[in-house]
DNA sequence: TGAAATGTTGGGGCG
DNA sequence: ACGCCCCAACATTTC
């Protein structure tokens, strides 16, 4: 009797059954063994809390689904260009199979294992992964990656083809004995152990099913108005797939098909709600560009002049930020958010961003570390990015002049003051008039709103005029002396 | 996907 | 009727 012919499925940031490529290619075989690997790689972008707690569930989900289909996820600690190869050799497996991760700190651990592996007979079969293009589809004329994100999207569209693979019908069974060494899942202790996530499960439901699930529901409810509501941060004007496009619960080629077969080619689309939310879809295709182009953006500077910013290292400035108790109510209600729920609206992350930034003079990458541990979403390419925007250092970033004022964002996206009413709810009885700057406020307005300020809220951190100037005084550290 | 400073215009009050 | 000033509203420039 011939060996069953067996592969390994490395189970990486594609924690889907649709639109997956080497899930595809697995059900090819007769056996098939899908594994997580839990790495202790010393890179210094490791998973931060938030996301782990987001990979905890799902890693569950994808599990229990794998169950009812008559497979298991096989669960591991230590390096995969070891484990697995082991693995394969204890299995008598022909090829391991894996959908990229596109992480550059991920390199040499994948180019070990494919040179490990050829050396045994084993094949190994990197499949396009959560990306629409690798970084080659598209360059420049004269063969040099994009970096401005209008000529990006214009040639993406031109050259693009939707293709979608329908999820298996069938996974093929296990290998005999292939859970004897298998850890459970609280065994990968990605749980917070302080009581941070409290909140977690009532904002997030986790998993492909609900990601689907929101897709549909934002394009048959959200997209139409999508221009006018995604800038309120009171409002669930976004369709908040990050997380789950982060992890690969959907890919984003299966949410352009949505989009597609509802209104139509995305080069032809005429509905400016319909363009805009495409082009952010394909603003994380320009992160990924760029990261993997420069992986060294996500320590340094694209552009090199900014080498020379003078940032400052204040650790109360940076606590208050991290905190939400600047004194700003939208960085403040922003920050909380964040804290509680994983996650913040994007018009605010990029006016808390400009806040530490150019308000408190902080380096772009102390924020970048924090948004990375706290955010159920963070993704090195959209979080490298978005600071480097933010900071005027990246490409096509905001030019460093353009300084948000942290009141008038507030009172513009916000008129109502819901948002910092709902995150800082010490503030929630002043008049929308006060809300996003209740230093200025009358002190009977302040009294009927029960607030004294210095103690139940507190007094600005910076003076937003003078902390302008300073910033614009540092820029020139920048434009000097090429 | 800015905000502030500076410039221009035109209506209205007023001597 | 006219010139002058004020200032709101809008436009342009600058950071």
């Amino acid at each position: 009797m011939t060996k069953p012919k067996t592969a390994i499925l490395w189970v990486r940031n594609d924690f889907r059954f649709d639109d997956n490529e080497a899930l595809c290619q697995g059900t090819e075989y007769e056996q098939l063994l899908p594994v997580y690997v839990a790495s202790e790689s010393q890179t210094p972008f490791n998973r931060g809390g938030a996301s782990k707690w987001w990979l905890h569930h799902t890693i569950d989900a994808y599990k229990k689904r794998l169950r009812k289909l008559g497979s298991e996820l096989l669960l591991v600690k230590g390096r995969p260009e070891e484990v697995l190869l082991q693995l394969a050799k204890d299995y008598n497996a022909e090829a391991i199979l894996w959908n990229r991760s596109y992480n550059p700190y991920d390199a040499d651990m994948v180019g070990k294992l494919i040179a490990k592996a050829n050396k045994m007979q084993l094949e190994t079969i990197g499949c396009k992964g959560s990306l629409l293009c690798e970084k080659e589809f598209l360059l420049k004329d004269d063969g040099t990656p994009y970096k401005v994100y209008t000529a990006f999207w214009r040639n993406f569209i031109k050259k693009y083809e939707l293709k979608v693979l329908d999820r298996p019908k069938k996974i093929p069974p296990l290998p005999p004995k292939a859970l004897e060494h298998s850890l459970s899942l609280e065994q990968l202790e990605l749980l917070p152990t302080i009581n941070w996530d409290a909140e977690f499960p009532e904002h997030w439901q986790v998993g492909e099913d609900r990601a689907q699930e929101k897709v549909r529901s934002f394009i048959e409810d959200g997209l139409s108005r999508y221009n006018d509501l995604r800038d309120q941060p009171n409002i669930d004007g976004t369709s908040k797939l990050s997380p789950h496009l982060h992890f690969g619960e959907i890919h984003p080629q299966r949410v352009l098909q949505m989009v597609v077969s509802k209104y139509g080619p995305i080069s032809s689309l005429g509905d400016k709600n319909i363009i805009q939310y495409c082009k952010e879809i394909l603003w994380r295709e320009f992160s990924y560009h760029l990261l993997l182009h420069f992986p060294h953006t996500t320590k340094k500077p694209l552009n090199a002049d900014f080498e020379k910013f003078p940032y400052q290292k204040d650790e109360d400035f940076f606590k208050a930020w991290a905190k939400g108790q600047t004194g700003y109510p939208i960085v403040d209600a922003g920050m909380r958010q964040l804290w509680r729920t994983g996650w913040m609206h994007n018009r605010v992350r990029m006016i808390t961003a400009s806040f530490l930034i150019k308000h408190l003079g902080i380096s772009w990458q102390k924020g970048a570390a924090w948004f990375w541990d706290t955010l159920v979403d963070a993704d090195l390419a959209s979080n490298t990015q978005g600071w480097q925007w933010t900071a005027g250092c990246g490409a096509d970033a905001a030019p460093f002049f353009r300084i948000f004022n942290p009141i008038t964002q507030g009172e513009k996206f916000d008129p109502k003051g819901l948002y910092a009413a709902h995150w800082c709810p010490e503030l929630s009885k002043l008049p929308p008039k006060w809300i996003y700057k209740p230093w200025e406020a009358p002190e009977s307005e302040l009294i009927k709103a029960g607030i004294e300020l210095g103690e139940t809220y507190p007094y600005p951190v910076v003076d937003h005029r003078e902390a302008r100037e300073k910033a614009l005084e540092n820029y020139e550290m920048v434009k000097k002396k090429r």
